[in-house]
RNA sequence: GUGCCCGUAGCUCAGUUGGAUAGAGCGUGGGUCUCCGGAACCCAAGGUCGGGGGUUCAAGUCCCCCCGGGCACGCCA
């Protein structure tokens, strides 16, 4: 709908006053009352021009007017109303083109990589994974419906220090259970190791699946064992709890192949030929800071061991190689500073800059009886978010994850949407669709019809009701929105649009009756009806939430 | 200490290429039902947009300072 307004806009700059590019808005103004859209554009105009925008407003109005919608002046904004027939007209395509007339091909088949959640593999998934989990989900579907060629992808951490320590912690949790002692095992394990719960969980596995077999093995190359099967476990819950969310990942890449694979060595080799490395103190080094680091970082160490770093520039370089436009990835907020390292790597590796794009997924922080939930893996308890999961159900997880911008924290009362699971907001949401669903079952009973798309369409005209119409202009303004959110990146925009879709649509609900005498005010009802259907269904499906038949 | 992010109604949050009288949900108070699904609807109260200065025709939005909260500053990942 905002095309069909700027589309006028421009050619009467252009033609009337040889402007282009001018950067304007067209938007919903606060006051609804105003007008359906608005412009700002006689503000820039009037610079360029040197005349009041009140009375540039004046004049464009005037010229602007044509069958679709009303152009008024006020106050130097334009409004615009469209008319019903327009309005109508729109609708009628909503019905025959059903989910299809939301998306459009901005992607092209252009290929993409979103990478996301990428959670080590040395504990189970937490709340801010799960919100990672979601949010790239969003994106996914979000992009494919808009032409893009996507993959998701599961970058695990499966190697290095962490994995050792991983395997440590296993191991003393292991020599407990058998009444063993050691040391010096015990001092580095309460100076780092993980102290979660869970580790006392895969300790007894262990002990039942090996025996004592366990203690006959060499300490370090215990540690290596019992890592690499925590690792296949911890990995195992991950697919699970992912699994049960509805999550889904087209390719899971192991850091450790990548190594075992060359792949470090040869991207090490390429910075090395380039120039952009130096030993230091028997470590190799990246001069980072000569593409806006502010320091330079170590690619492998002194030992000889390549770091985290050096293999995620591999993975990401990797992933130019396999041919992808662009690169989505999203990250946890504390790892902001770790871009510019990355970034710089690229850009001496002479990937375009904006080749890869990081999103930031904030924080969740879970509040229970007032007070906050910690949660951390080496201090140990923490609710998971398979737990989370269990208790509130998927589908509220993902709504209330994505209320908010990815990028700010997010405060996640678990009492209250616990206890007040029916006031949840994704409820209200699929209530009405599960509602318009009722209303088609009841019609079908009543009168042994189920309409079709060609006589919906056909009766649109004889819903007459100015709420309806408000809630038709509202289901087409929201293929406007659709838009913004896959070219900002911001699938919390849906959640809003669909709050405000079921109010207007409750709201009508209430206020006007569907089975009427009237054959054909129903009809023209059940096509506004409809209309709801496939808008509800349509964003609840991009954000992966159910549109239940019933509830 | 340095850098980055955040501070909007009692609570959780929208509003971010600067636009009109700052919005929603929850909670609170009042009301709506002979009726297709009351998990609903309507109305109301509730705000120095953390504070101060600046830029602008126009600032919650941009700039500076201050206050408060968070995160990052490893040869961890």
């Amino acid at each position: 709908m905002k095309g069909l307004i700027k589309e006028k806009l421009e050619t009467l700059l252009r033609e009337k006053y040889s402007l282009e590019g001018l950067n304007y808005t067209i938007e919903e103004p606060k006051d609804r009352h105003l007008g359906d859209l608005a412009t700002n554009v006689c503000f820039l105009l009037s610079k360029h021009l040197k005349k009041p925008p009140s009375v540039l407003a004046e004049e464009m109005a005037k010229e602007l007017s044509n069958e679709d919608f009303q152009a008024e002046p006020l106050r130097g904004f334009i409004n615009f109303r469209f008319s019903e027939g327009r309005i109508k007209e729109g609708f009628r395509e909503l019905l025959n083109l059903a989910s299809n007339y939301y998306f459009e091909d901005i992607g092209k088949g252009k290929r993409l990589q979103v990478e996301f959640v990428s959670a080590n593999p040395t504990g189970p998934l937490h709340l801010g994974h799960g919100r990672g989990a979601v949010v790239g989900d969003a994106l996914y579907r979000l992009l494919k419906a808009f032409g893009y060629d996507v993959v998701r992808e599961y970058y695990i951490n499966d190697a290095g220090y962490q994995v050792y320590l991983f395997g440590l912690s296993i191991l003393y949790r292991v020599y407990e259970l058998f009444g063993k002692e050691d040391q010096e095992l015990k001092e580095k394990f309460e100076e780092e190791g993980y102290k979660g719960n869970y580790i006392k969980e895969l300790a007894k596995d262990v002990k039942a699946f090996f025996g004592e077999e366990v203690l006959g093995w060499d300490r370090e190359q215990a540690i290596e064992k019992l890592g690499e099967y925590g690792v296949k476990r911890m990995l195992e819950d991950i697919k699970e709890t992912l699994a049960f969310m509805g999550v889904e990942f087209d390719l899971w890449v192991s850091e450790k192949s990548l190594h075992q694979r060359g792949l470090v060595e040869n991207v090490i080799k390429l910075l090395e030929e380039k120039g952009y490395t130096y030993t230091q103190e028997g470590a190799l080094w990246f001069k980072s800071s000569n593409f806006g680091d502010d320091k330079d970082r170590v690619l492998v160490r002194s030992d000889g061991t390549p770091t985290y770093f050096a293999g995620d520039i591999a993975y990401h370089y990797y992933k130019y190689e396999r041919g992808f436009d662009g690169v989505i990835n999203l990250w946890g907020a504390d790892h902001w500073g770790y871009l510019p390292r990355l970034k710089g790597a690229l850009k001496a590796l002479g990937i375009p800059e904006d080749w890869l794009k990081v999103e930031f997924v904030q924080m969740v922080k879970l509040f229970s009886g007032g007070k906050e939930i910690r949660m951390s893996k080496r201090t140990g308890e923490f609710i998971t978010l398979r737990e989370l999961l269990e208790e509130v159900g998927v589908d509220a997880v993902r709504f209330i994850f994505l209320t908010k911008r990815s990028d700010t924290p997010l405060d996640f009362d678990i009492d209250l949407v616990k206890q007040n699971t029916a006031e949840n907001p994704v409820f209200y949401v699929q209530y009405a669709h599960a509602r318009v669903r009722g209303v088609f079952r009841e019609v079908r009973q009543r009168f042994g019809i189920d309409p079709d798309k060609e006589s919906l369409t056909e009766y649109t005209e004889h819903m007459k009701d100015q709420q309806g119409l408000e809630l038709m202009k509202k289901l087409l303004f929201f293929k406007d929105t659709l838009r913004d959110a896959v070219l900002s990146l911001s699938p919390h925009l849906i959640v809003y649009d669909l709050l405000e879709i079921a109010k207007l649509f409750h709201n009508y609900y209430n206020h006007h009756r569907v089975m009427v005498e009237d054959k054909s005010l129903m009809m023209g009802r059940l096509s506004l009806l409809k209309g709801v259907e496939i808008g509800l269904k349509v964003g609840l499906n991009l954000i992966g939430v159910n549109a239940p038949e019933r509830m």
